[in-house]
DNA sequence: GACGACTTGTTAT
DNA sequence: ATAACAAGTCGTC
């Protein structure tokens, strides 16, 4: 059974749930039909409501449905760890993981569950680096949570 | 600041 | 099985 929500910001974040986790987050101009019911589900509406209000949360207690690689997993494993309104660079993770930077990259755009699985705070070393919904969303994030990044001109 | 080389897991052929 | 690609990074010019 798949639950939907939806959540009014900058545009309309919908969200997924099967069993009780997360299973897809995604951005669009309209909102969903919602059709939720679980303890789990209203949890989230109003955290991700407060989130986008400003407020710190950490969504670090919902479980998610991956359905991905071991080597995906672990990277979105530690990039779940990054705390509310700090960042990493690609290039941090991969020497934890003993990696390539590159395969960094390719392991988040893999992330299904963006916000919950917060792959914004991650960006490159001199820059901002990418994001698979589109890069001004990324940054629309980073500013929600007040992270400072400098612009060269 | 603009290239090129190197990397390494995923994806396409 | 093999080649091409990517949300990167580092060294050189």
């Amino acid at each position: 059974m798949i639950e939907s929500l939806s959540v009014k910001w900058k545009l309309f974040v919908n969200v997924f749930l099967k069993d009780e986790k997360v299973y897809k987050v995604m951005f669009s101009k309209e909102p969903v039909e919602e059709n939720y019911k679980s303890k789990t589900a209203k949890m989230l509406k109003n955290d991700l409501t407060n989130y986008f209000r400003g407020y710190e949360v950490d969504f670090r207690c919902y479980d998610v449905y991956l359905e991905v690689t071991p080597f995906v997993r672990s990277v979105l494993d530690v990039v779940r760890d990054i705390p509310y309104g700090e960042t990493t660079t690609y290039g941090e993770i991969a020497r934890a993981l003993n990696t390539s930077p590159r395969a960094v990259g390719v392991a988040l755009k893999l992330n299904p569950t963006p916000i919950v699985i917060p792959c914004h705070r991650v960006i490159a070393k001199n820059g901002l680096g990418g994001f698979s919904s589109g890069l001004n969303i990324k940054i629309e994030l980073l500013k929600l949570e007040r992270i400072r990044f400098l612009f060269q001109t």
